[in-house]
DNA sequence: TAGATTGTTAATCGATTAACAATC
DNA sequence: TAGATTGTTAATCGATTAACAATC
């Protein structure tokens, strides 16, 4: 069923429609053109006609969109209909934090399993998930169907894990580690470099300074 | 000084192209070809020079680019060869990775302070630097010569926060909060939507099911 | 129906890749 | 010098914006 590909540019715009929608709904919008949406985003009206129209028709002409249904709709091309396992390595201040990232559950992502190398840490709950040791692992996701690990590791072990993983049937990393990983093609990796980030932020900002310096 | 304006596109790159540079210099590498790094890096070794000289030559004919000459140079460029004041507002688990994040201070990163709503976090140190209550945040930001705050707190405070801080001299905000920041236009933001790129990652691996699904 | 606004085609702009002369 | 590889110009590709006919 030839579906033509999508940019990574799109997609990667598609949570922030989503976000606008929820908001506007929360407000008790019931439809937007794309003319409005876009002075609120600060993006072109033609962005977003164009953005969703990769995805199907959801507008009409001389009414706009209906706010309810687009956002169901956007939430349904990101997967957030259906449920997603999930597991995460490395149960540090970071690891935590995703764990205790409370919309995870709303979205579908379903907290499975917490791994971690520190033995201190052996059983101790997080959002009612025990922490587990590594070498549970294999094990745990051979048995419990998961589909996405978060990895919040040194990058030392990063690679390894990453592998044995992806080996054993888990079809996404969420990488948090400050190094690529190449895997088999099929599996999808989606990287959060902070320091990287920060080096960008550096980077802007340094290119300010100098040339706002003048005395 | 008519400076030619780089793209963000490039500038997201820098910070790859440091971190294989430090990894080389590590392994000992004293010299690489555009070409070389191309296939470790799997960029093509035309965008590799062309990113390069929008910042001057680098390389020689040849020879090939200095690995650690060239690692300065992208380090200055970044301007981690100066030092940045950073504060983190929100010292929950995502704010206390941020504070534990070791590399900040190799990198020029000085972090001053912490703020925290949470009275019973008051005085307790994260790597030294005490917790303080969220009142003293206006007079620690025009006292200490903050140049960038680091916001990880719930996105209904986030806005007034950001402006309070932009006010009173930061000049840049590394927002972790689910929200955009419009501020003045001289004010570098730099986004960390976690959830965003989650919600990408599901479109992805959904989008991969989808196209495999054959019995 | 008239007005509004989409869906979509065409035009523009910018980023990436290819090619090669310059030069170490 | 000959070989290697850069710096840079030109060609291509893709993404964004503009325009407008279709249509609710």
């Amino acid at each position: 069923m030839e579906r033509k590909e999508i940019s990574q540019a799109v997609i990667g715009r598609l949570p922030r429609y989503y976000r606008y929608l929820g908001e506007l709904m929360e407000g008790g919008v019931e439809r937007i053109s794309s003319n409005d949406l876009s002075k609120r985003m600060r993006v072109t009206a033609s962005q977003i006609r164009q953005d969703l129209n990769n995805f199907g028709g959801f507008g009409q002409q001389g009414y706009g969109y209906n706010v309810k249904y687009l956002y169901t709709e956007i939430g349904k091309i990101l997967g957030l209909d259906k449920n997603h396992n999930i597991i995460i390595i490395g149960v540090g201040n970071l690891g935590q934090a995703l764990a205790n990232y409370a919309a995870f559950e709303s979205r579908g992502f379903i907290l499975k399993g917490l791994f971690d190398v520190n033995p201190r840490l052996e059983g101790v709950a997080v959002r009612g998930v025990p922490i587990r040791m590594m070498d549970e692992l294999k094990d745990f996701v051979i048995n419990n169907d998961i589909e996405i690990a978060a990895l919040t590791i040194p990058k030392s072990k990063a690679i390894e894990v990453a592998a044995m993983l992806v080996e054993n049937g888990v079809k996404a990393i969420w990488n948090f580690a400050h190094t690529d990983l190449s895997l088999p093609e099929d599996v999808i990796v989606e990287n959060v470099h902070l320091s990287e980030s920060l080096m960008k932020l550096s980077y802007n900002v340094t290119r300010y300074r100098e040339e706002h310096e003048e005395e």
